[in-house]
DNA sequence: TCGTGATGTCATGAG
DNA sequence: CGCTCATGACATCAC
C-alpha cells in the first residue's frame, strides 16, 4: 500500500492511511472515467484499479525518510524552498516538490498522459500556478529524459556501424592488397615469359632493325622485355602497354607473326642475348 | 585521486 | 505560436 506515491503525501509518513489513499484512487480514477481516458494511455490506470500506484521503483518510500538524504534533510519536514539541496536526487527532488505543491494526481500518471489526455485534464481540473509549472516540468524533463536515451542509444549503434563498416573496409583492403600482389606477380612472370620468348625468336630470327623497332613498341620500361632493348625511346612512351599488356603483348606478336611468317627460320640457339643499340647483336 | 561511462538536465534548432 | 523531438553540452554520480 504505496498509494501515498499518487498525490505526495508526506513522506516521512512513509505511506498513507487507507482513508487517504481510497480518496486519491477515487480522485485519479473518477477523472479518468468522467472523462472517457483511455487505460491504455495511462500505463497508471492499472494500478489505481488496484490501489497500487508505485513510482517506478518505489520501494525506496518504504523506508524514505530513513534513506533518502537528499530529501530527508532537516528542511524536508516543511514546505521551504529545499530545490538547492535536492537537485541530486531527481526522484525524490520531484517527489518533494510535488508534495510541497500539493498536487492531487501522481507525477509519473501526469507525466503517461498522452497530449490530449494532458490538455483534457489541464481543461478539466484547477490547477494553481505552481502546480502547473511543476507539471510542465516534469512532463519536459521526463520526456526530455526519454529522448537523451533514445539519442545515445542512436549514437551507440551509430558508433557500433561505422566500427563495423570500418572492419568490412579493412578486410576488403587486405583483400585487394591480396589482390595487387598476386596480380603484380603474375605480371612479372609474364614478363619474364615474354622476355624469354622474344629472346628465343631474337635468337631464331633474323629480325630486321624494324621489326626490332616494332617489337621493342610494345615492351615497358618495367618489364624484364625491356632489357632487350635499352636503348630504345619508345620503351617508356607506350603507356597503353602498361594498362593492357595483353593487348601490346597480343599486337606485338601479331607483328612478329607478320614479319617472321615470311622468313621463318630455326635457330639452335636459345641463350644470345639481345643487346647493345637496338640492331640485332648475332 | 583521476579517468570514464551512465544518466539527467538544459538550451536550442528543426519539424 | 506552441508543442515535441533530437542532440550537443554540461554536471553529477558510481565504479
Amino acid at each position: 500500500g504505496l498509494l501515498s506515491q499518487l498525490n505526495f503525501q508526506d513522506p516521512e509518513a512513509g505511506r498513507s492511511s487507507d482513508a487517504e489513499n481510497g480518496k486519491v484512487q477515487n480522485t485519479s480514477l473518477q477523472w479518468l472515467k468522467c472523462h472517457n481516458l483511455s487505460s491504455t494511455s495511462c500505463p497508471f490506470y492499472q494500478e489505481l484499479d488496484q490501489s497500487k500506484c508505485l513510482w517506478k521503483g518505489a520501494e525506496v518510500s518504504e523506508c524514505e525518510g530513513a534513506s533518502q538524504s537528499g530529501v530527508s534533510s532537516p528542511n524536508s519536514g516543511d514546505d521551504g524552498d529545499s530545490e538547492t539541496e535536492t537537485e541530486g536526487d531527481s526522484e525524490s527532488y520531484t517527489r518533494e516538490r510535488a508534495r510541497q505543491v500539493r498536487l492531487p494526481f501522481s507525477v509519473e500518471w501526469i507525466v503517461d498522459l498522452n497530449r490530449n489526455d494532458f490538455q483534457q485534464l489541464l481543461k478539466q481540473q484547477v490547477f494553481t500556478q505552481e502546480q502547473l509549472e511543476f507539471v510542465h516540468d516534469m512532463r519536459r524533463r521526463s520526456k526530455n529524459r526519454l529522448a537523451a536515451q533514445r539519442c545515445r542509444k542512436r549514437k551507440l549503434e551509430c558508433i557500433n556501424d561505422l566500427q563495423c563498416e570500418i572492419n568490412k573496409l579493412k578486410t576488403e583492403r587486405e583483400k585487394l592488397m591480396m589482390e595487387r600482389s598476386h596480380l603484380s606477380q603474375l605480371r612479372l612472370k609474364t614478363c619474364h615469359s615474354v622476355s624469354a620468348l622474344c629472346q628465343k625468336v631474337c635468337n631464331e630470327v633474323n629480325l630486321k632493325p624494324d621489326q626490332l623497332q616494332v617489337l621493342a613498341q610494345y615492351t615497358s620500361s618495367d618489364c624484364p622485355l625491356s632489357s632487350l632493348f635499352p636503348h630504345v625511346d619508345s620503351f617508356v612512351s607506350q603507356p597503353d602497354s602498361l594498362l593492357q599488356p595483353q593487348a601490346s603483348l597480343s599486337a606485338c606478336f601479331g607483328h612478329l607473326d607478320m614479319y617472321t611468317a615470311a622468313e621463318e627460320a630455326p635457330s639452335s640457339s636459345t641463350t644470345d642475348t639481345v643487346k647493345g643499340d637496338g640492331q640485332r647483336p648475332l
